[in-house]
DNA sequence: GCGGCATCTTGCCAATTGGCAAGAAATGAA
DNA sequence: TTCATTTCTTGCCAATTGGCAAGATGCCGC
C-alpha cells in the first residue's frame, strides 16, 4: 500500500521529473484484485487505467462460435487496460481477469485527462504506452505471419516463461493462434530433441 | 495544392475547430510521390507524419529469408508513416512505397511535437490515429487467428476492395498471411460458387 | 509488333495444423 | 483423503496450406 514503486515506475521512463512522478502517483488509487477475479468485462467500457504492481492478468475475447481466444497476457510493470474501449469510450469485446492475485494502482479515464491537462508532460508517457503497446502488436502479428507456431512457442518460452506457471496452456495456445491440441504435439517433439 | 482537403480532414474529425484546423494545416507541406517511390526505406528513421490526399500506398516488411511481408495498405484520407520509428526516432524494419501517383501533405516529427506543443486540442488527434491504428491492428490479429484465410480473404474483398486493383496477389497473400500460390487457389475455389 | 519480365494459375506431393475422442495426470473442493 | 473437474496428452484421420516448378497470361519498353 506503498505507492514508492509507482513513482519508480513514472520517473524511470525518463519522461517525467521525479516531483512529478509524485504528483502523477498520487492521482491514481490502491486495488487488489483476487485471482480469477475481472478487471473489464466484455460490454463495459474500460475506465481503469491500471498500473500492475504485482502480478499476472490476461486479456481475452470471444470468437464467433464463443471460444475464448487469449489476445494479451499483463505482468507487473505494465500498464492494463483495453485501448480502443477506454480512449473511444466504446463498449469493450474483451475481457482482462487475473491469473494470480494482484495488486496495482489505476485512475479513471477523466482522471487521466486532467492529469494530462494539468501536467503536460504525462502526455509524453501516455503516448510512450501506446506506442510500446502498438509496436509489440505489430510484432506479434509478423511472427504469426513469417513464422512457424513451433517458433512462436519457442519464442514466448523465451521473453515470458512466467506465463507458463500461471496460465493453462490452452489459454497460451490461442494466444500463439494454435489449438492446445497442437501446443501439446509441439511441446512433445521439442523434448526430444 | 490546396490545402482545403487538409483543413476539412482535421476539422472533420471532431477534435478540433475550423480555425484550429487551419493552423494545423499551415504547418504541413504538400508532397508528390511518384508512383514506386519510397516514403521510407528500412534503416531510415520515419520522419514524415503523412496525411495521404490521393493515392494507395503499402508497407512491407522482410522477413528472415528476405521475403517481402506487406504489413499494411493505405489509402487517401489516412494519416501514413511507422509508428514505432516515428516516436522512438529509431531505424525502421519497414517500408513504405506508393502503389500509385501520391499526393499528400506532410510535417516531421520536430514540427508535431511544436505543433502539440502550440495547438494542445492537437494532441488528441494525434492519440486517435494511434488510437484506430491500434484498434485495427488488433482486429487483424483476432481475424488471423480466428479466421480462415479463405475469410480473411472474403473481409478483405469486402472491406478495401481497392487494393485489388492497385497492388499485385502476391503483395496481398502476404498481408493476408498465406502465399500467393494459396491465395490464387482461394479465388478459384470462391469463383466456383 | 516483339521480346522480356513480372504476374497469376495449376498440378503434384509434403508438412502443418485441426477435430474429435479417450485416457492419463493434475488440481481443487468438501 | 476422496471425488469431481479441469488440464494435458495422444491416436486417428481430415482439411488447410506450403514448396516447387511449369505453363499461361498480361504488361511495359524499345
Amino acid at each position: 500500500m506503498n505507492k514508492e514503486n509507482l513513482v519508480k515506475f513514472f520517473h524511470n521512463t525518463n519522461l517525467v521529473s521525479l516531483s512529478t512522478a509524485h504528483e502523477i502517483a498520487d492521482r491514481f488509487t490502491h486495488k487488489i484484485i483476487p485471482k480469477n477475479q475481472f478487471l473489464l468485462t466484455e460490454g463495459k467500457i474500460s475506465d481503469e487505467y491500471l498500473f500492475l504492481e504485482k502480478g499476472y492478468m490476461r486479456a481475452f475475447a470471444h470468437d464467433l462460435d464463443g471460444n475464448e481466444v487469449s489476445t494479451n497476457f499483463c505482468s507487473s510493470g505494465q500498464v492494463v487496460f483495453e485501448v480502443s474501449s477506454f480512449f473511444n469510450r466504446t463498449r469493450s469485446k474483451e475481457n482482462i481477469q487475473a491469473l494470480t492475485d494482484c495488486v496495482g494502482w489505476y485512475i479513471s479515464y477523466a482522471q487521466l485527462n486532467d492529469l494530462f491537462h494539468t501536467l503536460p508532460e504525462f502526455r509524453e508517457f501516455g503516448r510512450s504506452v501506446l506506442v510500446k503497446g502498438f509496436a509489440e502488436l505489430k510484432t506479434r502479428m509478423l511472427a504469426m505471419i513469417t513464422e512457424t507456431a513451433e517458433e512462436r512457442y519457442e519464442a514466448l518460452l523465451k521473453t515470458n516463461p512466467e506465463i507458463f506457471q500461471h496460465a493453462p496452456l490452452k489459454q497460451i495456445a490461442s494466444y500463439l493462434g494454435i489449438t492446445d491440441t497442437s501446443l501439446s504435439r509441439i511441446r512433445k517433439d521439442l523434448s526430444k530433441k
